[in-house]
DNA sequence: CTACAGTGTGGGAGCGCTCCCACAGCTGGC
DNA sequence: GCCAGCTGTGGGAGCGCTCCCACACTGTAG
């Protein structure tokens, strides 16, 4: 709520040569020739009214153009009809380009059904996340959609606390209260240790995304689990500490090739990481994927545009998306259910880093 | 408006436990002994009220924890305190990456000193233009951001008959009636083609994007505008009409290449397009740059990780994004002003393919 | 015939705000 | 002492809907 200068143009009420009023309601009803409720009736799909007075009133709303006002709706039935997807930004920049919008894409094609508007929040700083709170205080929204959580955000805890319907894609940890989706982290994380061990790889390392998110912790759980299958000892110096970004997974290459220069196959949290730890082994001499294999993860386009084309995990975002819209559907309308939580498998995408 | 079911649950109105009822503005005014129309001023920031009265009100505000009901203002005032940002999903594809979440981050950090709140609106067929078309008219957003337009869209005439405050990203023609924000691509283009001259190429191809779409055109022209000046003939041939797609380039630099063997640079309108052109270049046994060198444009992440690294053509798009966003904030609040149009600088960026 | 359920309907009340009119209190000039 | 001109204030009216009560009008049963 900024405190000054709100209305500049506040002389000047409904001037600017704004179109002619909107038609409403009550103007409906007398052109059709019955009274408000009737019409009310017929917008709602109420099935208590003859069917002579639903054409009337359907010509009389066509003859008018009439669309409901839905701020009149809004305030008396404290319904929106709108949905928040809720991006942190920073995010957004690592992630980067399909993840998001594949997402965007699938809740926009399950919204497609409904009337729901899907509305996006971007939410990069203290500023812009007290903006947030306010704004889903204030119910603007009749669920809210997260895109991946770190451990300590406070958003998915205000959320509890509002009691709006919710739906987070991943998960603070195991024990999550609130409904959310994520992809099988840990299962694809483990099939491409075991393609890089079966493919003859004995010095597997690994580049993980920040420990402070569950996604990094369950793609780096999937990789000790495929090593320890496989009677390998874990082996802490083949870790290395990164955050998701290309320039990260440059840094901790480098540092890994440092400390085990003998390893031959880096399965990497990201694609970009991979692309990063890509361009330094080359750089050191290294014959991708003779040398050295490389797996990335997320199979986003920039696995596809590497030399060479980089293996990578895929995960079904676009399906992620529509499932999460699905459960938040569910949730803002049987009030009260149980929280519902799904798992998406992922696959390994076989080019030729690995 | 869906005909049935629209409400579920009205067996249990208010039922599912929702938190407290919020204060209204009327239980403020009673908690600081103060009149309804005390605390509407004290909220909209009017000079006109005592010291006294404003911190009773505000202390009554926290005490409340009041946070003022949305459409209930709307409803009153007919602002709603939102804008749209329209992307007609198809692009989204193309333009893929940075571009979109760029300008999405342009937009929102302009927005960010703001109350306004962003609404993303994807538009991919005939459906969900119909939803799109009755939510404009219903008014439900101050103002539309649209990015990148076709030129038989009809997205623009609307919001022109609506007179809804709007700022294209990209323009139909020359004589766009709306506000628009959009890059030099001609300059670009021209930019690029030079550059390619001096490298000492002679025989100069180009791949287009689609020719219903401005940007399309005009990087074309810059490309003609470029050889013209360079004293070479426009040679139909060495134009390859595609569609900002990677495959479309693939396809496209394969007629190129049977239809000119001999060229010896391409200037591409995307950065996937020339990732694509790259490919069959290689494919077909030519080095890059040296036998052919390839400029892309968009400067987009692909640019990054191709092979060799691409030259490509920048546009400021996050600078777009806050330069539409500017621009339609000046058209909400000052109606009736004329229309505001804005151009770029693009940049060349010079990496090893070129 | 009256009683009674079941339909379809009209319209009052009210959602939570903003707008604006009326008015109280307080100067200061004549 | 009065009147004008300020401030600051309270609260009525009304934005365009939905909800729901009351009521007319069927028909069928008692």
């Amino acid at each position: 709520m900024s405190p000054t200068a709100q209305r500049p143009d506040a002389l000047h009420p409904g001037a600017g040569g704004r179109a002619t009023a909107r038609p409403t309601l009550e103007e409906v009803a007398a052109l059709a020739g019955v009274g408000r409720g009737t019409v009310s009736r017929v917008i709602n799909g109420s099935p208590r009214v003859s069917a002579k007075a639903r054409e009337a009133v359907q010509a009389a709303i066509a003859e008018l153009g009439y669309v409901p006002n839905r701020a009149a709706r809004t305030l008396v039935t404290s319904r929106t009809d709108s949905i928040a997807l809720v991006v942190p930004e920073a995010e957004t920049r690592l992630f980067s380009e399909p993840y998001f919008s594949d997402i965007i894409s699938g809740v926009s094609a399950e919204l497609a059904e409904t009337d729901m508007q899907l509305l996006l929040i971007l939410v990069r700083n203290q500023r812009e996340r007290d903006r947030l709170s306010a704004y889903l205080t204030a119910q603007r929204v009749d669920g809210v959609l997260v895109v991946s959580v770190h451990r300590d955000d406070p958003l998915p805890g205000l959320l509890e606390s509002l009691e709006i319907p919710s739906v987070l894609a991943g998960r603070r940890g195991d024990l999550e209260p609130l409904s959310y989706v994520h992809a099988d982290n840990a299962g694809g994380a483990r099939m491409a240790v075991r393609h890089l061990l079966r493919r003859g790889c004995s010095q597997v390392a690994t580049l993980t995304g920040p420990l402070d998110m569950e996604v990094a912790q369950a793609r780096l759980g999937g990789y000790r689990r495929a090593l320890e299958e496989a009677g390998h000892a874990y082996d802490e110096a083949l870790v290395g500490l990164a955050d998701f970004t290309e320039e990260g997974g440059r840094v901790a290459m480098r540092e890994l090739l440092a400390r085990r220069p003998e390893l031959d196959g880096v399965f990497c949290a990201s694609d970009v990481m991979a692309a990063g730890a890509m361009q330094v082994l080359r750089a050191a001499g290294r014959r991708i994927p003779d040398d050295v294999a490389v797996i990335g993860f997320d199979d986003s386009i920039v696995a596809r545009h590497t030399d060479p084309p980089m293996t990578s995990v895929r995960q079904p975002i676009e399906e992620m998306g529509r499932t999460m819209a699905r459960l938040l559907l569910d949730e803002i309308h049987e009030r009260g259910r149980a929280r519902r939580q799904v798992v998406l498998a992922t696959e390994l995408i076989v080019r030729d880093s690995a």
